[in-house]
DNA sequence: GGTTGTGAAGATATTCACAGCG
DNA sequence: CGCTGTGAATATCTTCACAACC
């Protein structure tokens, strides 16, 4: 199994969301310069991304909707579903619940958690919400492999290595701070004050025309 | 005045707020080597970046905190301040106005649109609430230079449209949607979904170490 | 004819390593 | 001495261009 690049996954992970949208719409195939219009990438691109897939495709038929999407799953899901511990229910954490509710059924964020006992009890979205204390217990009990942080800067670093103690291997980060995390622990990090300035940096250079970004 | 590329310009945000933090602190003097390791890159990526910034910073005694910030302020910031809008006051762009109130006074989020008149009227955080037909004339109005998209994916284009010809060249796109802009507009990308498949997929890979995301 | 798969070339980005300075 | 600034080397990522194939 060929090692595909971090920059390669991003990709992947949007051109399945391209190729669910087709297959809903029956499209039976796609040529690699139809999906890198619509991924916004070049042809060229997405050919070398497939080549780590391993082939299929051919010539003048271009992909199997059906083929290509299997392949992806296979590459890209945990055949045993892998579950989300999120830690702050503050308005982006239940923003975010919100939004993945019921979405993935291999990837779900099934508990949330919250220092404010007030919080704690309660169920957002379907997910219930746990004191933080509990955070080690549940995530070991309810076998979560996955966490999201969106607690205040200050308390993110406690939070990922209350994380990390529990066993959680990769984390998405929205607090603004670098994490400091041992190897092997995969962070992923969000940080909308960042981006933001950046477009606020390129909206204001009318000549340059930098690239697009990544999410 | 050097031109600089995009990962660049976020690293140097990201430098800006621990120096910052610094300043806050009265520490007076920072060394590359220090600063890598807060910002988490290393030392030669941390001078490489300063160059396009000019050089100052003497040996052996590092990098005036004060100056630096200075030339941090002089190259992202705009003199006269710069103005946002948010489109689609849901979950996360309420969580987004929530998290932005008053934190930036050169980068502020000064008007917000839904098209629920529900949302209308009212103000969240201290940030009114428009009905969506009124953003070409009040972005106009306001001078608005940046849009923040937060509306579900199938009016992502619509409204990136609409900010377009309301005269922004700069979108934060959290719709999970590729937006198709004119050249010269700038689009900075953030997938929750992609990134927690991301993590979903390296967690899973004990033995490689792939590099750390950027925001 | 038209499209895939891929070696080779080309860009970019990062790190090395060391001269020069305080 | 220790640290900065930077040319050169390296690594990584992207595109080109073309043979193979339907």
């Amino acid at each position: 199994m060929a090692t595909v690049s971090d920059k390669t996954i991003g990709r992947l992970v949007v051109y399945r969301r391209i190729l669910n949208d087709l297959a809903h719409k029956q499209v039976p195939s796609i040529h690699s310069q139809d999906l890198a219009q619509r991924a916004q990438v070049t042809a060229a691109q997405v050919r070398r991304d497939l080549m780590g897939l391993g082939c299929f495709g051919t010539p003048t038929h271009g992909y199997d909707v059906a083929g290509f999407l299997e392949a992806l799953r296979q590459r890209l899901d945990a055949p045993q579903g892998q579950t989300a511990a999120l830690v702050g229910a503050g308005n982006l954490g239940r923003a975010i619940l919100a939004y993945f509710a019921g979405r993935r059924p291999k990837l779900a964020i099934v508990a949330a958690f919250d220092n404010d006992p007030a919080k704690a009890g309660r169920a957002v979205r379907g997910c219930p919400v746990y004191p933080l204390e509990d955070l080690g217990v549940r995530a070991k009990e309810l076998k979560i492999n996955l966490g999201i942080i969106t607690v205040p800067e200050e308390a993110a670093q406690a939070v990922a290595e209350a994380l990390i103690a529990a066993g959680i291997r990769g984390i998405v980060n929205f607090a603004p701070a670098r994490l400091r995390v041992p190897a092997g622990v995969y962070v992923e990090d969000i940080d909308i004050t960042t981006s933001l300035e950046k477009v606020a940096y390129f909206a204001r250079r009318p000549a340059t025309t930098p690239p697009r970004s990544k999410s």
